[in-house]
DNA sequence: AACCACACCAACCGCGGCGCA
DNA sequence: CTGCGCCGCGGTTGGTGTGGT
């Protein structure tokens, strides 16, 4: 009843959504909230675009939404709002709780669109409908979307651009990955929280340098893969699927390189793309207790 | 059983609004 | 004021299900 698979020239997939994407997304939103839809695929794992995972996570996955028949009340607010609304289906879902916008659209075009034709139509202005009736609560847009989780925090939102100050008490969650070795950063420290941070393949197969992401346990390519180094020192990860839902918490690598400072604090946990893939690692910096003078 | 037409609905697409630099 | 990026909305599409012939 969906459209099949399909990968456009730009490497995005569209089409049906798989249930190990479906993981991905809820796994990633649960933890993290939805800071930025055009961002969060390539944190989370997916080759989609922003917009797929937005409609997918709000018509499908979050957790509060209704499937099933419609209720006999259900269509009745539908039919009294669209009498005096028109299409204003992201209205009607906002008084509807658990129903979401694209559903309630299909509802009407495939049930209630041929009960209402025939009868009387005519569509007051919305004056007229805040006159005539007052008991019908129009919930205007005064909320953005609820679809953080309930133990999301605000302070989690990893700020990719414009962090303005190191002594933001909040968490503050920095990921990005390399195309060359670390040790070639090259950020001054005013440079460093103005710079847009960008994702890059890091390729595991390729140079020594490699060795360099070991942080306290070496991993190299030559003797293991990826997945079995990562289950070998992360044993608290059953699956490395869990990789997908467990924090990365890691460390002031990156000030350390700034500062030429030879030996790196421990990381924390690598964090690939997808377990299958292992091409790309996301670093993360959790830079809460850090302080730059 | 085979075919067809229509129903259904998840997902895609384009556009406009909004915030920010 | 302008341009840009992001997001949300509403319209549309396309694949599958289902009932009729």
């Amino acid at each position: 009843m969906v459209r099949s698979p399909s990968i456009d020239k730009n490497g995005i997939k569209k089409g049906e959504w798989s249930k190990e994407e479906d993981d991905k997304l809820r796994a990633y939103i649960n933890r993290y909230g939805t800071w930025n839809w055009r961002q969060l695929p390539k944190f989370a794992g997916l080759s989609r675009c922003g917009k797929s995972c937005r409609l997918r996570w709000k018509n499908y996955l979050q957790p509060n939404v209704k499937r099933g028949n419609f209720t006999k009340d259900e269509e009745d607010i539908i039919i009294n709002l669209h009498n005096q609304l028109g299409k204003k289906w992201s209205i009607f879902a906002k008084n509807l709780p658990g129903r979401t916008d694209n559903e309630i659209k299909n509802y009407w075009h495939t049930h209630l669109k041929k009960r209402t034709q025939g009868q009387n139509s005519v569509m007051p202005s919305n004056q007229e409908i805040k006159r005539e009736s007052p008991s019908l609560i129009i919930k205007e847009d005064t909320n953005q979307e609820s679809s953080q989780p309930d133990n999301y925090q605000q302070t989690s939102i990893p700020p990719f651009q414009g962090l303005t100050s190191p002594n933001e008490s909040c968490c503050t969650v920095l990921s990005q990955s390399y195309s060359s070795t670390p040790s070639s950063l090259e950020y001054s420290s005013a440079d460093f929280w103005s710079q847009e941070l960008t994702i890059e393949d890091y390729d595991l197969t390729q140079g020594s340098s490699c060795s360099e992401l070991s942080f306290g346990s070496v991993y190299d390519p030559k003797s293991s893969d990826l997945s079995t180094w990562i289950r070998t020192n992360f044993s608290n990860f059953d699956y490395l699927d869990d990789l997908w839902s467990e924090s990365f918490e890691t460390d002031n690598y990156m000030i350390n390189a700034y500062n030429n400072q030879q030996s790196y604090v421990d990381p924390g946990h690598v964090y690939p793309s997808s377990p299958s893939t292992e091409e790309v690692c996301l670093w993360s910096y959790d830079l809460s207790d850090e302080s730059i003078s």
